[in-house]
DNA sequence: ATGAAAGCGCTAACAC
DNA sequence: GTGTTAGCGCTTTCAT
């Protein structure tokens, strides 16, 4: 395809190869004029360096993974701006692989990881996963991973997340003043880090208003009718008055259910969803939100990850940088 | 990071490295217990293959490029998903480079593309480009690119895309159904393929419907607040009883000024929509939708394109595969 | 059936 | 300042 390399470039210049290599590189050791005519010709004939021979030789990329459950959500898809936008800024490439909430995806694209095709990874762990030694390994053979929002808290790494723990109560409680008194939590898996959190927080605002949490904790799935059909079965028995959902996709599905059930939002139900969807104010009735600056910890986490990469032998802290996500208040909680 | 390579097994087991080599590839010239012995070892040590030996040696990366204007974009997301899927049935890499509708970027991505890094491309085409020399330097060196949604039509080669003129025309026709009369395109840069099949599709449906469309297509941009006052302008102006939106996000916009002006929809201004939204029946009110299989067309592409780099030499024909789109009529355009 | 050796394109010591 | 050379880890003739 490409057959313009330095090779060439050395014969047409009568220069050695390595004179070239350097010149392109601008090493301090070749004239002005040499580094100028080698640019030219290179520019000319529209010479671009071979990578793999590059990364061969060098032991690094410029390339990161990126490994998340998937795409199709908002949040992801605002991480991943993020993140490019960095990866772009600092001349790094990104690859994308999506575990579809798949362990064994997840273990696959792992034990790939530490072939040198990418210089570090960027991860949100699957909801399937339980043990974490596929990452372990990574940490300990020295590959560079920054987890964001779903994170491994068992791994000494960086780690970029938000207050789920602190929005989840603050949700919780939001609807408790709104006058909620049973109030239903659409969790995501309890497995992964953001579950679990936004779970606690729930159970802790909901403890610190005596209100009883019993029967009203469905854990929700990855299948949209298996979850309507969860939600659908709370509802009829329990009758609640409030719904706080860990992820966009569930508050979706309860209000499938309310239309179902002839539920009024947010007279008969109100609800309050994490999620980052940026039109939950025409939804009908707009959503009320927790809101996490995806885009931003997108690019911090992307920005500490390269950092990183650029000093060399300095192994990632074992930080936790934690953003801070907003309630915003809509119809579906007015009261 | 990874020290066990072809060497280190050929030495533990007393091999030579280009047995060994054979052995993992399951050369045919090598006996069964060599190649047992030396697998066991490979998955014991959990040898990975270095990919840039591999893809220096092989003149092919296994890596394939996804160069779109986007994320942040229901149909790109989903299109991606489709993508993805067909790359890690056949083992393929996936880089993501994101022209955020900007032609210097999408230049320099291009101009990156035939140092060998990637075996092909996956290419949506930037908004804001309107020349293609980039595209076809890539077509003339050799390197197989499918387009998708977004075309270069003057480039011979495959393109996967969905029937925007007959759609338009439809979306257009139902709203004349629906009783409108003066009806707005809101249109996406009509240099951009999508974008004048769209304008075209409607003005033909006017047309043929003796409507005028006189100061009625409005060229949106890409920052939201732009096409708010743009739209907004056209409705003080124009007063318009119905929209037909070229892409999703100038649907949220003309809700937005609805709103603003305090128009009922559909009762006073009736809306279309191109979208991939799921929940757009949840908008207020639910949206009518021109929805395109964005992931079947992004498995078509990827697929096509896959199947192309393992049959050598022979070029992607310059074909044009269809999707249909479905109308999806909602409350957003009742009458 | 196995091995020796060349080389993919580039970088980095180390000469000169 | 510039050139020589030795690999990076792998694949692939071509011998044996």
């Amino acid at each position: 395809m490409e057959s313009v390399n330095i090779k060439k470039l050395a014969q047409l210049l009568n220069l050695s190869i390595a004179t070239v290599s350097k010149a392109l590189r601008d090493s301090y050791d070749i004239s002005k004029e040499t580094k100028e005519k080698v640019v030219a010709l290179a520019n000319e004939l529209n010479y671009q360096p071979n990578p793999h021979a590059s990364s061969l030789r060098k032991h690094k990329s410029k390339t990161i993974a990126v490994i998340i459950p998937e795409i199709a959500n908002n949040y992801f898809t605002l991480a991943i701006n993020g993140i490019e936008s960095i990866a772009q800024e600092k001349g790094y490439h990104v690859l994308i692989y999506l575990t579809h909430e798949d362990y064994n995806r997840e273990l696959a694209f792992a034990r790939e990881l530490l072939n040198g095709r990418v210089d570090g990874a960027l991860i949100s762990v699957s909801s399937t996963t339980t043990d974490h030694a596929h990452f372990k390994n990574l940490r300990d053979r020295g590959l560079p991973i920054v987890f964001f929002d779903r994170v491994c808290e068992d791994i000494d790494t960086l780690k970029v997340t938000t207050d789920d723990f602190e929005a989840s109560y603050l949700a919780t409680k939001h609807l408790i003043e709104q006058g909620c008194k049973k109030i239903v939590h659409l969790a995501i898996s309890s497995k992964v880090s953001i579950g679990n959190k936004r779970m606690q927080g729930y159970l802790q605002a909901m403890k610190d208003h005596q209100l009883t949490t019993d029967n009203l904790v469905v854990e929700c799935t990855n299948t949209d009718e298996l979850d309507i059909s969860l939600i659908e079965t709370v509802f009829r028995q329990e009758k609640p008055d409030g719904v706080f959902a860990a992820v966009e996709r569930y508050a979706m599905a309860a209000y499938e259910v309310c239309a179902k059930l002839q539920l009024r939002i947010p007279q008969d139900v109100k609800v309050i969803s994490f999620s980052n969807l940026r039109i939950a104010n025409h939804l009908n009735p707009s959503l009320s939100t927790i809101t996490q600056p995806a885009f931003d910890i997108g690019k911090e986490a992307a920005h500490r990850l390269l950092n990183n990469l650029e000093k060399k032998n300095a192994p990632l802290d074992n930080e936790n940088i934690v953003f801070k996500s907003s309630l915003i208040q809509r119809t579906s909680t007015s009261s």
